[in-house]
DNA sequence: CAGAGTTCATGAAACGTTTCATGAGCAGGA
DNA sequence: TCCTGCTCATGAAACGTTTCATGAACTCTG
């Protein structure tokens, strides 16, 4: 069981073809080799059940065809929606990931780029939350939601305008009284547009509106607190919601029906993420969808790259809203 | 931007610090070095900024420090925990994780193993779906709820013990007539044994049972007219329901509230695995809780012990049941 | 047929670390 | 003083790959 100790390398695969070291290197990568070299190569690979090792190659190329991920974690349904869908885009381009778990902890994510560069990953794809984190500058590195500087691209979808659409659907559906809700750590920078792009809407579309920043301790009994205050007569004089999130709206609903409240009929409830689960099911019925997929193509076809300067500093890419159970990319 | 070339090595900093390189190397693994040798070698480090290089150490030692995890996706919550929690464990010990989703499909179960080989992970924790899978012999191999042989580690909980609880639980709240739903591909092996326990603990509780199980494509439709044959005069003839899973339970309390029935007024509902995102609040409201942390801690122990072949071939962990809106491990 | 050009295998060096045999330096005992 | 035994730094080899300068064997052209 233990680690087989003399593996073939190509040194042996050589010596067994009959053939230079070098050409066993070129047969393995695709490279010009006469049709009889490789013919014996290919043989003496089968006879030997030799193995590449990519140790070998990583020392001496110094690349490991590996990109570091820096995320939360994997619990929050977005976030693990991001990890599988990147991990996708770079086995397509047969590269490894390494997962980097920082549970919103500053130190960590500065811990982990420390450990990134001792991995010699080939680059970084970073969604963090220290503002004022130091950027490697000699590592491919590329945020997602985060906005730090010109030389550092920034994956996110359009958070303006998807905060436009919730309040323009909440008006369609007939709401006048509506409010926005958000935690406090999970929207800052790039999706703290959500809020400005509802305002705007609400404005334009003369909703009468609410904004409101739950702690992320206790966002339940603070929101029931919040509700207690817009009720008259036993009804809600709110009819609309627009939540940061869709982790957050899977649990305001929660929290309404436990109070007795139906959703949508009393109050129509939209959030934020368009996660999902197995059969395409949307934890949430309303909601603004993140193209997950086409972030995690570009945050890939960015960080890989070979000429990160000349990718635009802000990739913004379109949501839509999805309604109904399932929900498509 | 680009990859620094020339970044300062071992010897680089043997020659800075006016020491042999194999001092350099014991100093950075905290083996014996003389106090003024360790003072020197240090400070040569801080001058020229040296990063350790792991390529070359895993090309001389053939130890990567890397543990490759084969799950199907990370977007099913209760393998996003099994995710979150085996990377924790691994980072204690100073490993990385290699991360192969599979999306159930069989061949690339196996072509993973084939890439984990190439990479020189130093074990792999398997959560499968193909019952033939070749076990390689040469890389350290523990499972999760799947079992093979005597030689093949495999780390589970009781689901014989959890299936028994839910019925016990089912009995307390009152239900005479209960059912056993899964679907078909989630419960095979270890788990299926969820279904044994129940069925043996409705015999001996004399509750009337049945067992179905559900198409993985469209299990919705196929509940709802299971649903039908039990509806008499308007109500429910079924009083709890036990489902194979929690992302199943999840979805069949949706279908049941759409259908007009209230849970668990109308009927009790239980599921398994105790999946729940932040702030411990949890998908279902009763559950049969698995001890995700204790899973993970148990698969990386096992995988990392020298002695792979000392370790029991079947570790089953204890589980327990949870109600109300949060759950604590 | 000679010369130029092309194709393609060879052999060796290099990547950055760990590890091991060697021996220098020193302390303690006889 | 000499010997033994110990601690600990040294220098070199080794891990498995890629890559590059070299040159052998051809083909083509005039």
């Amino acid at each position: 069981m233990a680690k087989a100790k003399n593996a073939p390398t190509m040194a042996d695969v050589a010596r067994e073809a009959g053939v230079a070291l070098g050409t066993v290197s070129r047969v393995i990568n695709g490279q010009q080799v006469g049709e009889e070299f490789r013919r014996k190569v290919e043989e003496a690979i089968q006879r030997l059940g030799y193995q590449y090792n990519n140790s070998g190659r990583a020392l001496r190329t110094d690349r490991t065809n590996t990109i570091a991920l820096i995320i939360p974690n994997t619990i929050n349904p977005y976030f693990a929606l991001l990890v599988h869908h990147i991990n996708i885009e770079l086995e397509k381009r047969n590269y490894r990931m390494l997962l980097c778990f920082t549970e919103y902890d500053r130190d960590r994510e500065t811990e982990f780029i420390q450990m990134v560069r001792q991995n010699r990953a080939d680059g970084i794809i970073a969604l963090t939350y220290n503002p004022n984190l130091t950027i490697p500058d000699d590592i491919p590195f590329v945020t997602i939601d985060r906005f730090f500087s010109v030389s550092v691209p920034c994956i996110a979808a359009d958070n303006f305008g998807g905060g436009r659409i919730a309040a323009q659907k909440l008006a369609e559906f007939g709401c006048r009284k509506v409010a926005f809700l958000r935690t406090g750590s999970s929207l800052t920078n790039e999706p703290s547009k959500r809020k400005d792009g509802f305002v705007s809407a609400c404005v334009e579309l003369g909703l009468s509106f609410e904004v409101l920043a739950l702690e992320d301790e206790a966002p339940y009994s603070q929101f029931e607190a919040f509700l207690q205050d817009h009720v008259v007569d036993g009804k809600l004089s709110l009819d609309g919601l627009f939540l940061g999130t869709d982790m957050l709206a899977w649990q305001i609903i929660q929290s309404l029906q436990r109070m007795g409240f139906r959703v949508p009929e009393d109050v129509q409830v939209i959030g934020f993420d368009g996660i999902r689960m197995f059969g395409n099911q949307s934890y949430v019925v309303s909601t603004i969808v993140q193209p997950v997929q086409d972030i995690a193509e570009a945050c890939v076809s960015a960080v890989l790259s070979r000429h990160l300067s000349t990718i635009p500093s802000l990739i913004c890419l379109p949501v839509h809203y999805a309604s109904g159970g399932t929900t498509k990319e």
